[in-house]
DNA sequence: CACTTGACCTGTCCGC
DNA sequence: TGCGGACAGGTCAAGT
């Protein structure tokens, strides 16, 4: 489900709500949902979600910490005390009380909030662990750089892509070590904005192509995130909205239809590594 | 070594 | 209406 704008909008909403909360216990319905030991977590106070590409991460006291990485259709959502968020799955359209069928972790707080993880596919995950341990793991530990922070420049994209010529663009894209957040939505938006094929070849493009893309990755999250992300289906923030992008999403999901840009195109859909690529057959080239 | 495919799961949607 | 197959935001292991 969720690439970097619908984690960055989840992270923004339980940092509103969610410091200095102390856990008070942690009702698990799914085990092979939650891995390491979740009694640790009671008594902890939370001190500050962040967030590494697509994974979560909340800081605790003494060290420690849990991640939750929501993989294609996992849901955070936080309640108040004596509130009634909703929790919506799925594509059905609507909300319903929680905790629900696809609930599968729900955390009670001391102050009476509580933090539902909804998964309908199960893929996601909840992990408790040492911030050097967290450190530690493969995935954080070649995880690359964040798109929208400093450390992202054109350099690094440049040298970085003189590495690997031979894979095509939207793969390089959705390498998270190459760049931390993007996924399926977002790969082929930035290709479309920085007007290039998804599917041409990383040592294909020119020292001008790759200063487009480069703004175009940034300028595409930047606005995913203005909008609070995407709802296509499952999708929705800690409070329980959707989110807006798809609205002005150029290809993503717009199989079929003109291009909104040449007027001339028609936006078509090509496998690609097995997922679907979305693209503008007249004006990316 | 680098790249591709299948597996992990549940659910929806489309065509026949 | 029913049924089979394709497809869905991600990542990892196994295979080529």
């Amino acid at each position: 489900m969720p690439e970097l704008p619908e984690v960055e909008t989840i992270r923004r909403g339980l940092q509103k709500y969610l410091p200095g909360s102390v856990i008070k216990g942690v009702d698990i319905r799914l085990p092979k949902a939650l891995h390491g030991d979740d009694k640790k977590l009671i008594g902890r106070t939370v001190r500050e979600i962040r967030r590494h590409g697509k994974l979560l991460v909340f800081l605790l006291d003494n060290g420690l910490v849990f991640t939750v990485h929501l993989k294609m259709t996992g849901q955070l959502l936080w309640q108040g005390k004596g509130e009634s968020v909703m929790g919506g799955h799925p594509s059905a359209g609507y909300l319903r009380p929680l905790p629900h069928e696809h609930t599968r972790i729900v955390m009670e707080f001391e102050n009476g909030s509580r933090l539902f993880f909804n998964d309908l596919r199960t893929f996601g995950r909840l992990s408790v662990l040492t911030e050097e341990a967290f450190a530690e793991q493969p995935f954080v530990a070649t995880l690359g750089p964040e798109p929208l922070e400093s450390v992202f420049t054109l350099e690094y994209l440049s040298a970085r892509l003189k590495k690997k010529p031979k894979v095509a663009i939207k793969t390089f894209l959705l390498d998270q070590t190459n760049i931390a957040g993007i996924g399926n939505i977002y790969a082929d938006e930035s290709c479309f904005r920085a007007a290039i094929l998804p599917m041409r070849l990383v040592g294909s493009l020119n020292p001008a192509e790759i200063k487009t893309l480069y703004s175009s990755i940034k300028e595409t999250l930047e606005l995913a995130i203005s909008h609070g992300g995407s709802s296509e289906r499952d999708y929705i923030n800690a409070i329980g909205e959707k989110g807006t992008y798809l609205k002005v999403a150029n290809v993503y999901h717009r199989t079929g239809l003109p291009c909104s840009r040449c007027k001339k195109g028609i936006i078509e859909r090509v496998k690609q590594n097995g997922r679907s690529t979305h693209f503008c057959p007249v004006c990316q080239v």
